[in-house]
DNA sequence: ATCATCGCATTAGACTTGCTAATAGTGCTA
DNA sequence: TAGCACTATTAGCAAGTCTAATGCGATGAT
C-alpha cells in the first residue's frame, strides 16, 4: 500500500479520468488501471462506478478518498517539518562548558563568531563538570568544554589551552602585596579548596605535597565563584585558574600573585562524542574557540 | 514510500531494534535495515542514532514517528470505515416504484421480506414514472418498478405481472350495477384520463379505438389517486388497473366492473442497470417480488 | 585493556512487483 | 448504428525488494 497509489487515486477522483489521473502522475493509463484494481483489491471495497462516463467514485470511494487526501495532506507536513527542522538543526551549535570557562571565556568567542556567521544559533549551557560529560554522551550537545578532559571509548579530546594557576587572596592578606610568593611560603595557611572529587583539585593537592607544603583547608566548594567569593571575606586564599580571576585582579578586589608552580596548570579541552560526523557549523565553532582572543594572551 | 515502510519505522522506533522492529512485521532484519535507509534517503533525513545501543530516534525521527503513527492510525481508521460501509450498503436495497405499485403493494412484499432477512434494509421512493427511470439510471436506486418498462441499452427488465384493466365508476353512476360492461357501452361518457405522456393512457386510447368508442375526456392526471378522486365526485368514469382500486371495492366507495377487453392489461416490471452485478440482498428482494402474494391473485 | 557477543550494515542472487506498449472491449454521442 | 474516446487486459521487461551470508562496530565482562 503505498502513498503514490492513494495520491494517484485521489487525482483520478478528482479529474473524473483514469488517464488524466494517470498523466497527472506522470504513468501510463494501463499502469493506473491495475493499480487501482490493486488498490480496490487489497481494500476490497468498489471504489469507483466504471459503468458510467464520465466516470464516479462510489459512496464509498468518495469517502475514501476524503480520508485520503487527509493522509496524504498529513504526511506532506511531515515532511515539511522534517525539512524545517533539518535546516534549523544544522544551523546551531549546542555548547556545554562548566561555569568558570563559560562565564568568563564564552562571551568572548561568541560575539566574533555570530558576527562571521549570523545564521547560526549557538545555546550556551554551563553545567558541572560531570554534568557536561553527560550531555555530550546523551546527544544533548555537540561539543563540551571542561578542565581536565580525560578521552574514553565514547569521547575524543582537543586541547584547547593551558591556564596557569595563581595565589588568590584578600587584598588585606599578608600575602597580597607581593610581586610573587614560593609555594614554601602556604605552609599552614588557611585555605579555601574545590571539592575532593574534582580533578583540580586533586591537581593543587599533588603540587602542594610535592613541595612538602600542608595547608589548612577551611572550605570546599564545587566551583570558583563560591570561593572568590570566601576569600573576599577573607576566609583564606587559594590557587585558582588565572583567567578565573582577571575581572577581580583588574579591580582590585581580589589580590593575584603568581606561584612558583610552573606546572601547575588547568588545561581546558573540547570533548566530543566519538564517530560524530562534524556538522559545518560545528566545525567552524571549533576552530573559532581555538583561535586567541584579544584580553587572553 | 509505502504504508509498511512507516509502520516498520514506527515499530523499529518503539521497539528500539531493527531485529525487533523487522520480527514485528515479518520480514528479515536486512530488508528492515534497506527499508529505513530508503526512507532516510528520501526524507533526506537522519531519523535514527545506530552510532548507540540501543538504538535511538533523533529529534527528527522522534518528531516523524509521531506523524508516522498518526498517519497510520487515519488510514485503518479509513479502512474500517470502507469495511463498516461495504457491510451497511450490502444489506441495503434501494427501491424506487411508482406510486400506484408502491402504495398498495410494496408494503404486501416488504413486511415478509423483512421477517426472512431482518438484518437488510429496503429504502422505498414513490415517484413519477420518468424519475423512477432517472433514479436508476443514476445509481440512487438498485430496482425500479413501474409500469410498461422498456428496455433501452443501460435498462434490463424483468416483468413482473400484468395487472387487468377494469371500469371505474361512482356507486352512483348507470353502469355501476351492471356486472360486465361491454366497450361499446362506453361511447360518449364523460372520461377521467391519464395525462397523454404516459404509456398507460396511450394503450387505453388504442383499446378504445380498436372498437371504435369515443369518450369525453373531461380530466387528465398523471397518477391513479387524483383519478379516482375525481371519480368519487362523479365527474366521471376511468378505465385504471384492478389491483390499484382494491381497496375501494371492498369498501364500496367505488363501483368496479369488468370490461370486454381481454387485451388491455398493465405490464409491471423491474428495472435494472445494465451490467450491474446483483448483490445478494438485491437477488433476494427481486425474487420475493416475484412470489405470488395473499390477496393478489 | 582485550575479547566475546550482540546487533546493524552490506552484498549477491532469486524473486516479486510495477511499468510500458499493444490490443481488446465498452459506454457515449451524432 | 457507427464512430469515438476511454478503460481493461495481456505480455514482456526493468526495477525494486526480499533473503541468506558475511562484515563491521558497539557494548560489556573478565
Amino acid at each position: 500500500m503505498n502513498l503514490e497509489t492513494l495520491k494517484l487515486y485521489c487525482d483520478v477522483v478528482r479529474l473524473r479520468s483514469f488517464s488524466r489521473g494517470a498523466a497527472a502522475n506522470s504513468v501510463s493509463q494501463s499502469a493506473a488501471s491495475q493499480a487501482i484494481q490493486q488498490l480496490e483489491a487489497e481494500l476490497d471495497a468498489a471504489l469507483l462506478d466504471r459503468s458510467r462516463r464520465p466516470l464516479l467514485a462510489t459512496e464509498q470511494g468518495r469517502a475514501f478518498d476524503e480520508a485520503c487526501r487527509a493522509l496524504l495532506q498529513g504526511f506532506e507536513k511531515a515532511r515539511a517539518d522534517l525539512a524545517a527542522a533539518r535546516e534549523r538543526v544544522e544551523g546551531t551549535v549546542r555548547v556545554a562548558a562548566i561555569y568558570s570557562v563559560g562565564l568568563h571565556d564564552m562571551s568572548r568567542h561568541m560575539q566574533p563568531f555570530m558576527s562571521a556567521y549570523p545564521q547560526a544559533r549557538v545555546l550556551l549551557e554551563c553545567l558541572h563538570p560531570h554534568k557536561v560529560v553527560e550531555a555530550v554522551l546523551n546527544d544533548e550537545a555537540d561539543v563540551g568544554i571542561l578542565s581536565y578532559p580525560a578521552p574514553t571509548r565514547a569521547l575524543t579530546v582537543l586541547p584547547l589551552r593551558m591556564e596557569p594557576m595563581v595565589l588568590v587572596a584578600h587584598p588585606a592578606h599578608r600575602l597580597a602585596r607581593r610581586r610573587s610568593v614560593a609555594p614554601a611560603e602556604l605552609q599552614g595557611e588557611k585555605f579555601v579548596a574545590f571539592d575532593r572529587d574534582l580533578a583540580i583539585r586533586k591537581a593543587i593537592d599533588r603540587a602542594l605535597k610535592q613541595h612538602d607544603v600542608k595547608v589548612e583547608v577551611v572550605m570546599e566548594f564545587d566551583n570558583v565563584e563560591t570561593i572568590k567569593q570566601a576569600i573576599g571575606i577573607n576566609a583564606g586564599v587559594s590557587i585558582l585558574p588565572r583567567p578565573t580571576v582577571l575581572n577581580e585582579s583588574g579591580m582590585r578586589t581580589l589580590a593575584v600573585t603568581p606561584l612558583g608552580l610552573p606546572g601547575l596548570v588547568r588545561p581546558i579541552g573540547i570533548i566530543r562524542r566519538r564517530g560524530r560526523r562534524l556538522t559545518p557549523v560545528v566545525a567552524r565553532f571549533i576552530e573559532q574557540l581555538q583561535k586567541p582572543v584579544d584580553g587572553t594572551p
